[in-house]
DNA sequence: CTAAAGTCTCCCCTAAGAGGAGTGTCAAGC
DNA sequence: GCTTGACACTCCTCTTAGGGGAGACTTTAG
């Protein structure tokens, strides 16, 4: 029993391409071809196949499944370094995700990204809406905390105060870093529990150790850095010594308890 | 001051390549052109392309990041996708290497890939340390434990006898599979225990709830489950069922004590 | 016998550049 | 003024794994 291209396509999941291709590459040749230049596979190719396919879904590069397939090459070999590879990928997509979550979380907390207009908020619920949608759906899959279920109707008002007040904060931080404040002084750590007070007052309790891991992910990452650093040279790293030294006396206040 | 193609490479870390292309694509476009036709790129060019490479750390197309820059298109919105894009191929990241680290963890187990030859072992030490290299780091690096280290002298022979002792507890378990005896049968459980009883001997120690997660695993993943129903239809359901109630038959005995 | 469906080969297209050929330009040293 | 070496330009092809379509031919159903 020979199959056609339709045949063989359909029984595998391919499309027609994908078998033309396989023949060019010489990765699935035909058992036989009609006198008219018909394609026809048997069994054989069609196991083949399912083979090619499972270690396509490795996303083993084409070449090297015609490696392994004709027993060139050594498998244990080709797939442990197939793992290194994915592993390595896995290693900056959570990176870049890393980046994006925060970088979507203080679009959320109104932090501009352009630091030319800090910020002209939002005008209507919709646009707040859609603005948060995606966060929120991350949130829900991440730590099963659903943003607008907590927040059914969107106060654009209030979401415009909340972030008016996180520009407001970095602003006076940044005016605290260009007057030499320490970072560690009584101004800059008041500073600092008025910010989490404002952002629990918006229902979004974070401790200072938490504050403080946000500054340390800024300082790290290119992206939030440089947006802080448009703002005002040094902020990110004065931004992030603050939170460290007003996390640590909270830390030690609360051991003295 | 305007620079070069080559010092504005120099100055972002790109290639002159990658300022052409931008070029072509209308994503950066030179302040100057020279009457030679020579691109001349002035500070704002500069500060353009330092966003443009933020965001191409995203993995954003660089079509999106033209709308991005050039005012068209809601960042968040745009941002979001992007995460959501990044978190499905993180997730079949994920599930793909799961597939390679069973798969490498089977070749190490010396259960064939090839149930045509069900097995072979190897001649040399170096072709099992070849074998075992990658995976001893990957062990090493998921889970602290160095697989090499701990058996610093590869015993081909032992190593040999391992991979036979999994290829007949295999056909063991397909024969008994063919012969209707019941994944629940003592006689089941009692090759199970064996199999377990052998790999403990070589330093292997599995508990049956182990061992019953690994053949779950075999039977979600078609890479395995169609190696073992290669080797005889059924066998990837079987084994999986004979495990899991040897676990549990385990664990009420012990709870039993 | 005709029409529809199936198949063939050939060519162009994708994203983000890399590599190279052939040609032109710039600054320095003679 | 001339040469030389570094630098720049445009244009072409190549990469992955196929997708889309044109134009020609074959097979199948009615």
């Amino acid at each position: 029993m020979l199959y056609t291209v339709k045949e063989t396509a359909g029984l595998a999941g391919v499309t027609i391409k994908t078998l033309h291709h396989y023949h060019k590459l010489g990765l699935l040749v035909p058992r036989e071809t009609s006198e008219a230049g018909y394609r026809l596979y048997g069994k054989e190719e069609l196991e083949r196949l399912q083979e090619i396919l499972i270690y396509r879904e490795l996303e083993l590069p084409l070449g090297r499944i015609k490696e392994l397939l004709d027993g060139k090459g050594d498998r244990a070999a080709i797939l442990a370094e197939q793992e290194g590879l994915l592993l390595a990928r896995q290693q900056r997509l959570e990176a870049i995700l890393s980046t994006l979550r925060a970088s979507l979380a203080s679009v959320n907390a109104g932090i501009s990204q352009e630091p030319q207009e800090l910020f002209r908020g939002f005008a209507t619920e919709e646009e707040w809406r859609e603005a948060l949608r995606e966060q929120s759906e991350h949130l829900q899959e991440m730590y099963g905390f659903d943003l607008l279920e907590s927040e059914p109707a969107i106060d654009v008002p209030a979401m415009n105060e909340q972030a008016a007040e996180a520009a407001a904060f970095l602003a006076d931080m940044a005016r605290s870093l260009r007057e030499g404040i320490s970072h560690d002084d009584v101004e800059v750590r008041e500073r600092l529990r008025r910010h989490l007070q404002a952002l629990a007052g918006y229902g979004q309790a974070f401790s200072p150790a938490e504050l403080a891991g946000q500054t340390r992910f800024f300082l790290q990452d290119s992206f939030h850095r440089q947006m802080l650093e448009d703002q005002q040279t040094g902020l990110a790293y004065y931004l992030a010594a603050a939170a460290a030294a007003f996390a640590e006396s909270e830390e030690s206040s609360e051991n003295r308890d």
